[in-house]
DNA sequence: CCTCTACATACGTCCAATATATGGAACAAG
DNA sequence: CTTGTTCCATATATTGGACGTATGTAGAGG
């Protein structure tokens, strides 16, 4: 049974004629005629009745119109749920992100828009570490996310800059650099250092290893934590110093004090990875055309 | 779209290989990747993702998962239904009956076997006139129905015979004739008459006119009517005498007495119709050949 | 770098859906 | 009763499309 039998059954129900049904199907009587023979042979049962003026439903055939009507609008109506899922007006996103990337002002502007504009679609949130969203994006457990640049290649991955904001230092409020309205990197050589983890930190670890270095320096990491928020936090019970993204300066922190980095300062790079392969996925595509419009327009 | 592009579909989605998938199918790959391309294409968006090893769902082919195999699974039980109805199983039969069927014994005992056997069909009664019944089931308002021998042909209808039981006069009770064991016809023929009209009647009026003639006298009917149940309430009120089927003796109104007729008497025949082109329904045959069962037994 | 795996592509084949032509049954009109 | 008309079935031809075979191609793994 194919759904083109219920097409022609449908019809030839409704014209109550094999001549006329067979036109407004645009076909000819003897194929449909066959068509509906063929139906009738597989179910076992003659579906309608000939009489010499058109034809009649028999008792099977009148039980078969209600279904098969329904089986044919059901069928339109799941090609439709697809059609609406391709032009990503349904549908469901996996966005993960890193913790620090909540605290710049675009990321949460980023997925009130997309949750304001795709209002059908399912926008969920993860948040972890950077080396655990890649790995994540890979195996299909999260569809895109907001991480700092990845060490290994991401050959696999589409990967979009998003923004590229200035780092400052996170000073104890008692800190006698505090006084100063900028700081240059050299003046922390000697200082104890919080940081992230090279692996979970990632490219923006690297990016402040390698300032220092270009300061004549190497930071001496007395302390290493997976999350900014909590890299604000033992900077504040002052174990130390710390260079984090200035966006990081909207966590007002009691005890915490940032000032700019003398030029040049170390950058903080965002990202928006997804898989390669679903780069032209209709979330994926209107979530990395929304982030470059607010991006831009910022 | 066809119910094919749906069955592929589910197995590569459940196989997630399209080699296997194939195989699973008893055709081979090529056809199969065309397939699914064809119902790609349709949808305007891709189903799979083609990876390294074999292949994972986009989000319009999970989406379109549950509804392909609730599609799948609803055509089957719509193809499983007919089937039934097919069988007799299930579905409805539309039994018309006139109201003098009512007293023989072997109608309820037929219809209360019937709901017994075929619990799973609903069967509806109508209770009117023989010519009534007639158009009904040529009109296809009615499936079934016993009633009087037709005055007219049936080519177009199947006529069964049910029953052929002898009549009996229908005296009011003070009647000087209720004296007798057995009454001739020929003592009634100078007797007021109650009948049915010959189109409600049809055959059994035929049979009594006929009867009465041979006995050499042609009835005085005085009143009409077209249920039995009337006529034998008319006698009752004195209006005169009537010739009834010997069933309906089982009324026992007050009033009415009921004397055997002399060899030859009046046969009162009742049949089954249905339409010719139903004669093999199911549920006509099932209700036929119960009939028969019943019938011969009694 | 080569091989293996797995899906895509190219092309030929064959079946089945369709078109054309004709038959036959049931009415209606004459 | 005959004739014409209507309408579905049957017969035969045609064609499109589903399928099979052979080959290409890209990525993963040794």
């Amino acid at each position: 049974m194919e759904l083109r039998h219920l097409r022609y059954f449908v019809a030839v129900a409704e014209e109550r004629h094999f001549t006329r049904a067979a036109q407004r199907l645009g076909i000819n009587q003897p194929p449909l005629s066959q068509q509906i023979r063929q139906l009738e042979t597989e179910l076992g049962t003659d579906l309608f009745r000939r009489l010499p003026r058109g034809v009649a439903l028999t008792e099977a055939g009148e039980g078969l119109l209600e279904d098969a009507r329904r089986l044919l609008r059901d069928a339109e109506l799941a090609a439709e749920r697809v059609r609406r899922v391709a032009r990503g007006e349904q549908g469901r996103i996996r966005l993960g992100l890193i913790n620090s990337a909540s605290f710049h002002p675009l990321i949460p502007r980023v997925i009130r828009e997309f949750r304001r504009r795709y209002s059908n679609v399912t926008l969920s949130l993860e948040e972890r570490t950077t080396p655990s969203l890649a790995a994540a994006v890979r195996r299909d457990t999260v569809d895109a996310a907001f991480v700092r640049p990845l060490l290994d290649g991401g050959e696999d991955l589409h990967v979009e800059a998003v923004l590229d904001e200035p780092m400052v230092v996170a000073l104890p409020s008692g800190h006698a650099l505090a006084a100063r309205a900028q700081v240059s990197l050299l003046a922390l050589s000697l200082e104890p250092f919080v940081l992230f983890s090279r692996p979970v930190g990632a490219g923006l670890h690297e990016e402040i290893i390698r300032a220092c270095r270009e300061a004549g320096f190497s930071p001496r990491v007395v302390q290493e934590a997976s999350q900014v928020s909590s890299i604000v936090n033992l900077v504040a019970s002052g174990l130390g110093v710390s260079i984090v993204p200035a966006s990081m300066q909207q966590m007002h922190t009691e005890g915490v004090i940032y000032r700019p980095i003398r030029r040049p300062a170390p950058k903080a790079r965002l990202q928006l990875i997804c898989r390669e392969a679903d780069r032209d996925a209709p979330q994926i595509r209107n979530l990395l055309a929304l982030t470059r419009e607010l991006a831009t327009r910022a």
